[in-house]
DNA sequence: TCGAATTTGTGCGTATGTATC
DNA sequence: GGATACATACGCACAAATTCG
């Protein structure tokens, strides 16, 4: 049925969205299901399913296979201290990553030997093809994934040490200064370049949320007298988290 | 088909995202045309649809009707320094948000009294009702618009002094910590949470962006012995900048 | 200038797998 | 187990924009 106005799927989309702006559609109820939208807008089935796939890619419904599709509630972003400070809540990071206001973290990580690539060749100050250990991790917050980063670390620094691989030994899952202070390698400078994009597939896929949704992805690296000892991308959605950085001026 | 592994929709976006990433698919040329998806990979009009719709929310690709879908480009990220460190590029930052690699910044300012909202008056520590000071920048590195911000200042603190208007004055466009330093105010700390969304159509109006692209937002608050003096947002637009945070360890 | 071919975008009907209730 | 609902997938049709001879 072509209207020469706009797309029927937008149609419904825009209806849908206004009846969750003003409330008719509160958060965590459950919209029509595609059959009862085809009925109620006089749609097929397709049209249905994409006026869905709008509002999901805005990401204000998420939809249960099996179960329905649901308003999203419009989550209040938590804070990801990024600078060593503590948030003011009083939240014992154990961890860098780990500093979100009130979490109780649990990861999991896999380690890999790599051949350094010509961009973690440079944020390493290495040459490309030197080895490097590379670790993926997976931050969980109560459950969720909140997090996914991955890590790069040169041999050069961490080879045949008890700290080679991140999260072994006794020091396994310390965190990457406390790991390498044991081998006496003394961290003392980080720079955190903080850029965001929308997420890929399969990033968001692990982090809950569809094609498109943004993510804040941090290239992190730790220096010890000016000498990089670890690179690291964290990548984050943007709609539920801030990372917090407290400064001290001049 | 069923695989019992990826969908089939998202095994072709992967593909066509590695040809993307390594260069053999490079900027401005024209992804096969949907019919020629389907054959080359073997699947239906669906799947080669929905791998191109991946591709498009990811912000790879770009898709123009009656022509083909082509290869964004992007642009390589100029680094924008958040901290009192200066980067190592040697630039010399005037102010803190012209800390750009290079960059030779001006900027508009318009500054208005008016009461202070919810939101806003949490960030300063004050009551809804009190009266700040706002003000508006467009920040613009070498002609072209690449920050908006707006700041608000409570007149209690400011009211009545010669730095009450922001750029007014012998201190205008010096920077909060010196204007407060001109009244015996002392600033030191800085707290920035770093946040990012899809830009309103007004800001990518301004930034010169279409609709759809993201940004980043800092919540900027300054403070002077632990109470706020100054709050800002900070928009800048996320494909062309990156926020670089230079931190001490320990 | 015209028209044909191509390509995207939208839309329809249907079928099947699988998760949830 | 059965019913419901979402997610994936196939095939087809047509309008609008673009390209090109």
């Amino acid at each position: 049925m072509t209207f020469g106005e706009q797309p029927a799927y937008l149609r419904v989309a825009s209806d849908l969205r206004e009846k969750i702006a003003n409330g008719s559609l509160p958060p965590h109820t459950r919209l029509p299901s595609q059959a009862r939208i085809r009925e109620e807008y006089g749609v097929s089935d397709t049209v249905a399913l994409e006026a869905r796939k709008v509002l999901m890619a805005e990401g204000l419904v998420e939809g249960r296979s099996g179960s329905g599709t649901y308003v999203r509630e419009r989550p209040v972003p938590r804070r990801v201290a990024r600078s060593g400070y503590r948030p003011a809540t009083g939240a014992t990071p154990f961890r860098q990553e780990q500093a979100v206001e009130g979490a109780r973290g649990t990861w999991d990580a896999r380690s890999e030997q790599e051949e350094a690539g010509l961009e973690i060749a440079a944020r390493l100050g290495i040459e490309p093809g030197d080895r490097v250990m590379r670790t993926r991790y997976v931050y969980r917050d109560g459950g969720e994934a909140m997090m996914v980063a991955t890590s790069w670390e040169p041999l050069a620094v961490t080879g045949r040490t008890p700290v080679m691989l991140p999260e072994e030994g006794p020091l396994g899952g310390c965190g990457v200064v406390e790991r390498m202070a044991a081998i006496d390698v003394v961290v003392d400078n980080v720079v955190e370049e903080v850029g965001a994009r929308p997420g890929l597939a399969e990033e968001l896929l692990v982090l809950g949320g569809v094609p498109g949704h943004v993510v804040m992805v941090v290239e992190r690296t730790f220096y010890a007298s000016g000498l990089p000892v670890e690179t690291a991308d964290v990548v984050v959605p943007a709609d539920r988290y801030r990372l917090s950085y407290h400064l001290p001026v001049r």
